[in-house]
DNA sequence: AATATTCGTTAACCGCAGTTAACTCGATAT
DNA sequence: ATATCGAGTTAACTGCGGTTAACGAATATT
């Protein structure tokens, strides 16, 4: 059975992927908060146990056994994070420690439980997928709702999960997962955007809209 | 914040001192399923931690912050064990192994909220005591139903936690904590206990028996 | 009382996951 | 074509929790 470390590493470095492509030793060291020299020494192992492929000086890419054990921790963490808040009563600015650290040590009998108990759901309380028990996971669509230039009708699918903060700031305004939101105007200089949610005009900053990730609402042109 | 390690060691030094009174570094190592010398070094350890205190070649007791530590331990253990089986479903003969595990890694929010929402519970499945946040316990006044000799009415408290197949057995008997209990007799040579539980004649082996605690019901004259 | 046995401790070592310091590779700039 | 610079790697070391082998203390045996 993979330690904790293995576990972290090999999420890291899907996660890495998936945000951006490549993934660097420099890149793992900082999301991981260890040394350059930890991650390569890692990648050594990591390699032996076929659960990445890893030409030295090169990047490095999860095997098909990779990314299976990395979509059974990030299943753990969401369905966790989810029971969390759905079945115990946390707010979701408080579980992605506790989910975290749960993450290693539940067993597959308690995975099965919380999903049944949930209603085998889809997605976590911060709107990410949850992985399936075969090691698959919905593709993502969405973008971040920052990258969106010109006024448009959208549907909030995911916020940031890491910045308790932040989603504690998003809750108030209303911007969670499955909220349908306007994007009215950006104030000039890179100012906040003026969202339409429920009917309020709220306004967000540049920042946070890179974490909070949207759909275009079907039907709705985005210059119109 | 202690190690796993380290808190398995202090709740094993709790036990087998509850158990047994003594504590002797080869009594660890059986518990604990490792060498004796590693025994021998995690002691000057813990000593340094201000956990134990260790007189070389006598026992080793716990300080008041050792005891403390597996209280809260032990603690952790018998809340999961109680919100696995009440709250989500579980056997009680499924539940230690997840429990030992998990008893480490939960927050003190986790902890909390779990004693609320089982309504501050007192026993956990197999009827041992939960320790308090404050780390006090409630005194043991059971006996193991093996050193009852004579026949008399009798309350069942607690089970031995650690034996799944015992638990599934006693399960099936109907001995289980809270449970009022008449011993019959003891067939000879050495032979297994008759009881009645619930209108029902069972017979208990005094293996079984051993693992069973009990207490007299008040009123009830042990030789009547 | 002398000796045998058992138990506990010390010594030397291992694997894991981390560190800092030193070096090497590869891309870039002159 | 070569000097440079940053990223990646290797080397040497640390602390933790374990091991086996050797040794010393306490207890039991005759």
């Amino acid at each position: 059975m993979p330690s904790p470390s293995v576990e972290d590493y090999i999420k890291a470095i899907y996660k890495a992927h998936a945000d951006n492509g490549s993934v660097a030793t420099q890149e793992l060291a900082e999301r991981l908060h260890v040394s350059a020299p930890a991650v390569s020494k890692m990648m050594r192992k990591l390699s032996v146990l076929k659960l990445i492929s890893h030409a030295p000086y090169q990047g490095v890419k999860l095997t098909r056994a990779g990314e299976k054990l990395a979509l059974e921790i990030i299943r753990h963490h969401r369905l966790i994070e989810l029971y969390l808040v759905q079945a115990m009563g946390f707010s979701w600015d408080s579980v992605h420690e506790e989910a975290e650290r749960l993450e290693h040590h539940i067993s597959e009998e308690f995975e099965d439980k919380i999903d049944e108990l949930l209603g085998h759901p889809t997605a976590c309380p911060h709107g990410d997928p949850i992985p399936t028990r075969a090691g698959t996971i919905a593709a993502i669509t969405d973008r971040p709702l920052a990258q969106q230039r010109s006024p448009a009708h959208l549907i909030v699918r995911r916020v940031s999960d890491e910045d308790a903060e932040l989603l504690r700031h998003l809750q108030a305004l209303g911007v969670t997962p499955g909220t349908a939101i306007e994007l009215v105007t950006q104030e000039p200089f890179e100012g906040p955007l003026v969202l339409k949610v429920g009917g309020k005009r709220v306004r967000l900053t540049p920042q946070a809209a890179k974490k909070v990730f949207v759909d275009a609402v079907a039907g709705d042109e985005g210059g119109k």
